[in-house]
DNA sequence: CAACCGCGTGATAGCGCTGTCAATATCGCT
DNA sequence: AGCGATATTGACAGCGCTATCACGCGGTTG
């Protein structure tokens, strides 16, 4: 026959409503909307609640309700920094409500994140928000099967799964380099690591940009497949340096190389921005503070976490979500670093801290 | 009566079962283990399971068994990325493994942990890993309510909760101390940003270096209970200026305020190390690759995201914990920015690199 | 004054899975 | 062949909670 008798020290819904005088439902009721509870039987089970220490057990909620309130979150890197303040909006969002996140750690790849989805799809989430477009076919059917509100993130693109808010990278990285054009600089060179989807849209742009300015060169480029960081920006330049000595400016796809490059110009003697301007991506906290001062396209990743988080709770509870694709847009931050005397060739229609 | 009849399009346990011709049972363990099941059956429940695209309800799982596979992480801060390398560690660790994670933000509020570890309790997690030592007694009580193996982590502190991994802040920093003190300094000043708990530590153990030596003095310490970052480092380094023009030294409890010291050193062009030496905390990446190098005390965080979580899999699992407080250490990285021509007054019985 | 409504409450019947123990099949060995 | 030991399988009874419907009650409506 079946299990063991129940342990006796067990609190359950059924022993407080006991305690309480009231039926178990009641009690339930209590809990989940102390509204729909008459005030005096409130009072009463709350006190017993608090008596025997009740805690209610998630599982059986989980089960009879046939829903959560986890909200899954997927990103590709705990290391990149980038994505810690899009948590931070997302975890600022949260903060408070009934729901809970689950994160996950895709490690940019696609297979993983197939995974993840699976994992996270048992549990029956209230919401999902995952990162980036470019999720497999399978992905997507898996997403779907989890019958919640999807959010994308880090950047908009065309079928969105259900949300989605971000910003154009192709856009962004023109706007950088037209930037630098429009400073006078003709040769400028692209450095790229990890080069995941976000970062290949960023090199797009910087070829569309330089090719419709009839300078583009391809061993202006150089990039790389490993992480992210100061000392493989310093590196990436140096490379840069071998295969054109002629650059007069660097656009870095994120900020850590940009201020590898600032390093490594230093310890080379090179005069920045006079000899060399330096362009970052994701404008860090650092970026101002740097000398010189480093310029970098801000992007507004704290409000699209708090977003995404905003719209996923508005759809669960039923709110009309009005705008369910985002552009949130980005903003190249002029600074130092890029800001030259000599004459531009260029004419300078986006002025400072255009906001696009 | 109860509810609505059974969704039709529902896959559960038992409609495998019946597909596959064995006992729902059966089903349910050829998915916890599949090699509990004879080969044949094996198969016959894996191409059913595939043809009516079963998932498993976790819910139900966690329900009926009593226990979840979810690890609760519970750290401070996501965008101080001392964090990240730690929560690196961790999810490497269970990486593969059946268990996921679950990651909560205290935001350094004790009653938002407690809050924060209440609901983790509710969901009967199969570990826990916490941050610091200083939970309330409230907390602690919750905890051990949770009836899981836990692990305290970043510090090493009296009186452990269950496990802990960590290394003694205090002995980190007055190592530090002591490095410059043997390098000639004298007017040595301490820059402390959010002042939490490690960081008041470290205050501490900047303290007992000075007093040891006999060249405290209160002014050279300069704090503000703001997060850091590189602008503040530069803003605490103005202010201690002001109180001690004298300084020939500043400790920084962390890198990014280092980073902040260094640029603001440059603005005003005072040379690193010559007239001022820097030393920061942590040994992030890009304190090797600056100019000059910066000298960090280097905390193996990876390694104790990784070794927290082993343990916690290897308790859960039945395998022994051998030691249930691991002291990591720590390394002061020497480099440029604190190394000095001049004679150490100070016997160097710290070599360079020292493992504590 | 009957019909109707809405509120607060309760009874019932599961949600989908697994712990426990029993039953059966298989095997090695004397 | 006979025995116990071991692997495999199944029956049963919940795990603790909530969806659903039913009911009683006071007040409103035509």
């Amino acid at each position: 026959m079946g299990r063991k008798r129940i342990k006796p020290g067990k609190v359950r819904l059924t022993e407080v409503a006991a305690l309480a005088g009231v039926s178990p439902i009641t009690v339930s009721r209590f809990f989940r909307n102390p509204d729909t509870v008459s005030a005096g039987r409130r009072l009463r089970i709350e006190s017993a609640a608090k008596d025997l220490g009740y805690v209610p057990n998630l599982a059986a909620r989980a089960l009879a309700s046939q829903r959560t309130e986890v909200i899954g979150v997927l990103i590709p890197s705990l290391t990149n920094n980038v994505f810690s303040d899009v948590l931070r909006g997302i975890y600022d969002a949260f903060e408070g409500s009934r729901y809970s996140i689950q994160l996950a750690n895709t490690r940019y790849s696609l297979l993983q994140e197939e995974r993840l989805l699976r994992l996270f799809v048992m549990q029956k989430p209230a919401g999902l928000i995952v990162t980036g477009v470019d999720q497999t076919a399978e992905g997507r059917a898996i997403v779907q099967a989890a019958d919640c509100p999807v959010v994308q993130i880090m950047e908009t693109g065309p079928e969105p799964i259900d949300m989605m808010i971000g910003f154009s990278h192709v856009d962004a990285c023109y706007a950088a380099i037209s930037h630098l054009l429009a400073q006078g600089c003709r040769r400028i060179g692209f450095l790229g690591a990890r080069m995941d989807p976000r970062v290949q849209r960023r090199l797009q742009g910087y070829q569309n940009a330089m090719k419709a300015a009839g300078v583009f060169d391809p061993r202006l480029i150089v990039t790389t497949a490993v992480p992210t960081s100061t000392t493989i920006g310093g590196n990436l330049f140096s490379d840069l340096m071998l295969k054109a000595p002629d650059v007069d400016a660097v656009f870095c796809a994120n900020d850590d190389l940009a201020l590898g490059v600032l390093f490594e110009c230093q310890r080379r003697h090179i005069a920045v921005p006079e000899q060399i301007a330096i362009v970052g991506f994701n404008d860090m906290e650092f970026m101002a503070s740097a000398v010189p001062t480093l310029t970098s396209v801000r992007t507004n990743r704290y409000e699209m976490g708090l977003r995404a988080a905003t719209m996923i709770m508005d759809e669960v509870e039923g709110r009309p979500v009005a705008e369910r694709v985002v552009d949130l847009g980005f903003e190249v931050m002029e600074r130092q670093s890029s800001t030259l005397q000599r004459a531009a060739a260029v004419p300078a229609d986006r002025a400072s801290g255009t906001k696009w």
